[in-house]
DNA sequence: CGCCAGGCAACGG
DNA sequence: CCGTTGCCTGGC
């Protein structure tokens, strides 16, 4: 059990557009964790957390908090815009994920929007995962990768996940493999490991930067997307005055190239936790632009 | 119907 | 290096 607190809001975080696979009801909210079905419940000022199979104190490896917040945010403090942002959406979380699943969610992700993100794993998770029953509600645990490894390309876009079934097979097999082990990503640097991903068919650089930050611990991982793209364009232009990048084409998709620069600089400018400030500002402007989940 | 949405790979200049 | 194109799918 934990008291609500400032620095401490899970509905913000897990609505923040870094968690697929949760769902509200009433006061509980319930997620897929791997083999786990996690679930905490708002009553007045406290939170309450249950999950099976049992795993103790999951809400402190889900939303870190282990993490010294105060301390890393305080690597921020000569970014005045941000630190308006760290107060504004106050108690808004990096969460931690399973590594597999986190792969095969921004596996998902691409050229496509949250809703059917979701849809494409709840179908996944429902013909590959195992069924788990909490207060008379249904629910299903991500599929192993085994499984997915097993399918066929058939039973994949049976999902809904269109052309990146391949991308799901490609991830599936350099794992089964052990081509790719959550072990060595873990204990690689960032820059080694984004290299080991992005050697994976349908991986590049912003999925991979996803898939570092939420779930091997490269907090310095800053994934720009094209919602970022915006943000940085609005709000640290002055960080590029060298004229490396044309930023009148920021509504463009990047190139590889210039993906790198400005991931290079903005890891520079925020330091060893700049997901975190990525986090506040990807938030932000969704938010600003009242753009629904 | 065409266009777009939180990318990526393949290919041509 | 850059730019273009196709890709599954559902919503508008």
């Amino acid at each position: 059990m934990l008291y609500l607190d400032s620095r401490f809001n899970p509905e913000i975080s897990i609505n923040s557009g870094q968690m697929f696979l949760w769902d509200k009801y009433n006061n509980s909210w319930y997620g897929t964790y791997g083999n786990y079905i996690l679930k905490f419940s708002i009553l007045h000022n406290k939170i309450e957390f249950y999950s099976t199979p049992n795993f103790d104190n999951w809400e402190h490896v889900i939303f870190r908090l282990d993490d010294n917040i105060q301390n890393i945010f305080s690597d921020f403090s000569n970014d005045i815009f941000l630190f308006k942002l760290l107060k504004k959406y106050t108690g808004l979380r990096l969460i931690r994920q399973d590594p597999h699943q986190c792969m095969i969610s921004f596996a998902c992700s691409s050229n496509t929007n949250i809703s059917m993100i979701r849809t494409m794993l709840r179908n996944l998770c429902i013909k590959f995962g195992t069924k788990k029953e909490i207060d008379n509600k249904l629910f299903f645990t991500f599929p192993q990768i085994k499984n997915l490894y097993e399918a066929s390309i058939n039973e994949l876009c049976a999902c809904n996940v269109g052309y990146r079934a391949k991308t799901i097979k490609s991830i599936a097999e350099k794992i089964i493999t052990k081509a790719l082990t959550v072990d060595e990503l873990y204990h690689s640097k960032y820059d080694d490991a984004r290299k080991m991903l992005t050697s994976v068919y349908g991986i590049g650089n912003k999925i991979a930067d996803c898939i570092l930050l939420f779930s091997l611990e490269k907090t310095e991982a800053f994934p720009i997307d094209v919602w970022m793209g915006r943000a940085i364009f609005m709000y640290y232009k002055g960080l590029f005055d060298n004229g490396k990048i044309n930023f009148m084409n920021t509504n463009k998709k990047l190139s590889y190239n210039q993906y790198s620069i400005l991931s290079k600089i903005m890891r520079s400018h925020f330091g060893k936790y700049g997901g975190y400030a990525q986090q506040y500002l990807f938030y932000h402007i969704r938010n600003k632009e009242n753009k629904k989940w």
